[in-house]
DNA sequence: CTTGACACAGAACGTATGTTCGTGTATTAT
DNA sequence: ATAATACACGAACATACGTTCTGTGTCAAG
């Protein structure tokens, strides 16, 4: 028979892992005795027992030189929301529509770290994603090739805020600031000078997100 | 009489703050000893010595009920940068030459949190300032109002570095794309579009930094 | 020459800390 | 039933750790 020792994430499990990520992020890592205390356990060698388990699931890393070393594995720090890039974005290709699930389990290799205080108020990581713009055809919106938009993910939008639509009927994506207007929708270019674009509200219009911030990262190395 | 101004910033201060820092980046706070080996201190009394000028200095914090419990003040994360946003730029104002120094200690009330992994390499922390842009002066390098430009100091540039400049003679600020040419600089918009503009060699021209990152918050509730 | 502040070393001491060992108790497989 | 396994407790021990006290040399002011 199967050994029914599938790994499971006991209570006490849990709770060591809470606490160790709380003082990590505190930056002052607790002893195995203060383990014991924030899990209700009384013995030192239990926490020893556990943290053998955790050490082995790979959740955490210890360093048996020093006291007191014992941080998480995951880079899960508390100000940080790992952002996956889903894709790149361009004039004339539909960009991909965003599966929170994916995105939060899927390959984060190509993704963006983004301080949580520089995101407004309480975002929900599973709402956002990047897309890395390619080509100018955005340069009307104060974007350059290049730069990475960070969207959250919705299906509709208030005036005035700068989202990326798809257009069907054009077969063009394109980042503008939204109006609704009467009988049409007012699609407008960041740079005052372009004129909007107007869709009737016959047009099949389709909001893939909103855009919340914009990164522009410049080589160093430039030619 | 004294002023308690950081007078006595010596080179155990710092040795001792570069590697309290690179110990709480790597999630594992040192020992009084362990410092004391890595400032080549012998005796741990001595550590404890400058440990309590550092917290006097509000460099350092402490927490008297743990073992190791010493990390640097300033930073919330070993994955973020906190980086001082010394002040606003537009064209016709002088910006603020950054002393890195006082970018360590001073009053970072106001700045930025950036991941590492969004800057280039090992980006010393204490070469990057940022500034907020005021008004559209700037539109010409695809930077809007209210952006935070971030910006590595330098007082020299290489071509094709985008850099913020400040000519003296025409009483202006700007940021562009630098390029030396044989009697003149060519200082290049990022709008293609837009036309560069040349500096002759005799007119005065400085350098104030380089840029090397652009954020743009949008806001969620725009009008 | 004193005086005192400063920078540093060394040792002592009480507590903190991680490991190890022995033991007990359910649960489960054979 | 027996053995194996997972989970839990407590004690013991050697070492790590932070604090504190004493002492030493330097240097500038009085």
């Amino acid at each position: 028979m199967m050994v029914r020792t599938r790994k499971g994430m006991t209570e006490r499990h849990q709770k060591i892992m809470d606490f160790i990520v709380q003082r990590y992020d505190e930056g002052f890592p607790p002893s195995i005795r203060e383990i014991g205390e924030a899990a209700d356990i009384s013995s030192t060698s239990v926490v020893t027992y556990y943290l053998k388990q955790l050490t082995e699931m790979g959740l955490i890393e210890r360093d048996p030189k020093f006291s007191r070393a014992v941080r998480p594995t995951h880079v899960n720090s508390k100000d940080l929301f790992r952002i996956p890039i889903l894709g790149p974005i361009a004039a004339g290709l539909p960009i991909l529509v965003p599966d929170p699930q994916k995105a939060y389990i899927g390959d984060e290799i190509n993704g963006v770290d983004v301080a949580r205080s520089l995101l407004p108020e309480r975002e929900k990581a599973r709402e956002l994603f990047a897309l890395k713009v390619q080509g100018d055809s955005m340069i009307d919106a104060m974007i350059n090739d290049g730069d990475i938009v960070i969207l959250k993910s919705t299906l509709e939008a208030r005036n005035g805020d700068m989202v990326a639509v798809w257009l069907p009927a054009r077969d063009e994506t394109t980042l503008k600031y939204f109006y609704k207007e009467k009988e049409r929708y007012r699609l407008q270019p960041a740079n005052p000078t372009m004129k909007p674009i107007f869709v009737g509200k016959d047009e099949p219009l389709e909001i893939k997100g909103k855009v919340v911030m914009v990164i522009r990262k410049l080589e160093t190395t430039a030619a």
